[in-house]
Formats: structure tokens, sequence, C-alpha cells
DNA sequence: CGCTACATTGAATCGAGTCAACACGCGTGG
DNA sequence: CCACGCGTGTTGACTCGATTCAATGTAGCG
């Protein structure tokens, strides 16, 4: 990781899709004075499970996994975070310690915002906290809502569920998803050789193309069908 | 379902326990002065999943799961919430639709309070939102927690987790776990019979004892022990 | 007393993980 | 410019944990 000139909040592309569309102008140019931005590498961790949270983040550019690390040296990705999202909010307001670490996916600019501006933001922005509350009731929904189908819905469900949610999170033309294998099988709570035979499955079956590694949808309706069976 | 003479919240014995202990007295009595009480018995539903919620729920007393119904006619619970637990607040604040049912565990009291309330004390109390506002953060912890326990762990493990869990929240007398099978094969993600044939070999191995189906921990190290191995 | 809900056990089956071998492509350094 | 190595992707064979199906036992309650 290396430091790099920021965007300027105010003017951020990414401002409009993120908390910070809460905040006023001023409050912007607050946080924007206090803030510092850095450059990291595909691999390279942002944060890392366990340690003791010093500050928000908040992604200029590039995707994000969070992901625990569990037995055998295998991880699960909770969540995969992308430009305008914010990360390490709720450690900052439990004052624990991060619950996953977070790796960039690819190049990744990341603002570093003290927690001080984090926190006083909270006590000045009715908006910006009550923004902050849905996020975080919708993030737990989702946990359990992941939950139910980790424990209940074959890896082929699973994997499906994921393409479509991935295919329309990408930033990549034609929603191509560029996922390695690896972290595919992570995010849906599979191993990577199990993860590959169901994407050549149903690239055989002309429901996605896979093209230089890189997953292309074709057929979202199948999919679609296929992440709602459960035998 | 019926309705009841509820607790007067001022005095209630739950309320130490609760987000209510936040609350200023005279907020106690403007609560209390529109909630009505209902005395549910067991099995029957407080609120069913994809409903619109139009209240706060209060647990006065007695064991409330709450789960989503999946494939197959089979259920995963959540959580299990107790005596002086919330329930519905965070499809309250996001304005959608339940994401599972309450239903209860065994013969409950609870206190119905309009949303009207409970919004208008999440803008009066910065304390009570503060509160709430860590609850969920801990709620959303707590299921991607699980989320990999259930993706990586061994049912045997989930279940030595879930027994000690259960039986520290466990009101019994000894600190029972009355759960049917089917109750704790849900809420681990898996099914009653091989819930039946861990809890099994756990009394075989004098790991925990079964009186008239209740289950009692006489090993709790080794019950931490199992729950961390896997494999 | 008998019904009904819950608990238990056995046998067969299957989805998914593990292990192992191999293919592909990209970048580096000789 | 090519060879090598490493990260990633792919495929096959085997194994095993867990589900399913089926039968039976047990306890509580009207």
């Amino acid at each position: 990781m290396k430091s790099a000139v920021g965007p300027i909040c105010k003017n951020c592309k990414s401002r409009s899709q993120s908390l910070f569309s809460f905040c006023q102008v001023a409050e912007t140019e607050q946080i924007n004075s206090n803030k510092s931005t850095q450059v990291f590498r595909k691999g390279e961790y942002i944060f890392v499970e366990n340690n003791v949270p010093a500050a928000l983040y908040c992604i200029n550019s590039g995707m994000v996994k969070l992901s625990k690390s569990v037995a055998n040296g295998k991880e699960q990705i909770i969540r995969i975070a992308q430009e305008g999202n914010f990360l390490g909010y709720r450690s900052l307001i439990l004052k624990s310690r991060y619950p996953y670490s977070a790796i960039a996916l690819e190049e990744c600019r990341i603002c570093i915002i003290p927690k001080a501006d984090f926190f006083a933001l909270l006590r000045n922005n009715n908006d910006f906290y009550q923004a902050l509350m849905e996020l975080i009731c919708k993030e737990a929904d989702e946990a359990e809502a992941k939950l139910s189908d980790i424990a209940y819905k074959p890896v082929r469900s699973r994997i499906a569920e994921a393409l479509l949610l991935l295919a329309n999170a990408s930033t990549e033309e034609d929603h191509a998803i560029t996922l390695t294998r690896e972290d595919l099988a992570s995010f849906v709570g599979t191993v990577k050789e199990t993860a590959i035979r169901v994407i050549s499955e149903l690239r055989d079956a002309n429901i996605i193309s896979i093209d230089k590694r890189k997953i292309r949808i074709l057929n979202p309706q199948m999919l679609t069908y296929i992440s709602n069976v459960c035998d």
C-alpha cells in the first residue's frame, strides 16, 4: 500500500452513492481536511481481523472482500464492497475488534477518515445517523438471509444466486464477473473444485459464458430459477 | 393469543435488562399508556414472515424463536429471544416486511407498543437510539459469525456451541435446555435425526445428561473443545 | 386408555469435500 | 525470444458426513 493524492470529498464521484450524500458541504470539507488516501494493490490488507479499529475507510475505487479466516486456512467471504462503500463502522460503533479482514480484490484507492471525524458526524448529523442505522439493519437482514441460504440451499443454487448478485454489482463492461474461482467459492461457502464443477456445468448448459476466466451471464432467468431450486 | 393485564413498564422486572433501561421514567409512562399486553401460547405466532410491521414487541416473559421458513417446509431459526428482548425493530426502521416469523416456544407474555411511540423514543432519546444501534451492530456481527460457522463447522461442533449458548441463556433451574430436538436442529441448520444422533453421542460420553427430554451440560470444557474442532 | 406429538435408531443414498494429477497463461529473467 | 515457474483453473476418483426414508419407542394429555 502507498499514500496517494486523494479525491476531494465534496466533488468525489462516489459521494452520491455513499452515506456522504447525507452530509452538508461544510461537513465534507471537515472530513476532507483530515482524511488521507492510500492505494492498495491486489491482495493487500486494508485492515486485519481481530485488530482494533482506528479509522473509517471509504472506498474511492476498486473492489474489496470482507472475509473471516476459518478452519484449515480457509476463508469465508462475508461481503464484497465497492466504490462508495464504507468499511469498519460497525467495529467503531461497538468499540470492538474487526470481525473480519478487508482485502483488496484489485487495485483500490481508499480514503482513511479518523474515527473522531466519524463520531463527530454521527453526533451532529441526524440524517447521516439514520442512514447508517438503516444500512446496518440491511446488513443484518442480508447476513441472516445468507445464513439460511448456506444452511439449506445446495451449492448449485448458491452459486447461481452469487453470480446474479456479482454481475449486478459488476463495474466491468457487460457486467462480467472477475472474481477468482477460489474467491467465488469462499463467497458461497464451498471449495474451489466444487465451484468450478458447477460453473462448468452452467457453461455447458449455455447459461453463462467463460472468456479469459471472466464469467458473463447469458441466461439470467435460468440462473434465477436455479438459485431457487432446492431439490 | 389473548389480551391480558400487562406489567407497568416503569416497574417491569425486565426493564433493567432491556433497552428501556435507557429511558427516563416519564418516557416509560408514555410507552406504558399506549401499549397493550397479550399472552401467546406455545406455538402461536407473534408475527409472521413477510407481513408489514405495525408495532414493536417487547417480551415480558417466555422464549420466542425467530425463524425463516425455507425449502421443503423446513425452518431456519435465526435467533432465540427472551425476557426483556425487543422484536421487530429492524423491520420498523427499514419500513420493510418481517424477514422471519416470531413464534412462542412456551407461554409468552408480550407487550405491544405502537410504532409511533417507538419512533418518538428514537427521535427524542439519543441514548436509546445509540443503544439500539449497538444492539443491531451486534446482531449483524452474530449473524455473520453464525454464517461462517454453518458454512465450515461440522454439525457436531455447531450443536456443542448451541448447547453452551442455550444453557447460558436458559432461565430453567440448572440451566437446563428445553428446546425440542427439531428446534435445536433448525437452530444449528440441520435435521432432527442428525441432531438426535449427536446429542445421543454427547450423552453416552457423559458430556451432557438427558432427563425427561431436558438437556443439562455436565462438561462445559469438553463442549467448548468440541465446538472448536473442525476435523 | 388411547391419541398425538416428540424422540430414537437403523439402513441406504447422495452431495460435497479431499486428494492428486494435469493444463493453461502470464510474467520474469536468462 | 524462449524457458521456466507460479498462480490459477480443470478434471477424475475416492471418501465421508449428513440427509432421507422408514420403523419403532416413549411421554404427556384429554
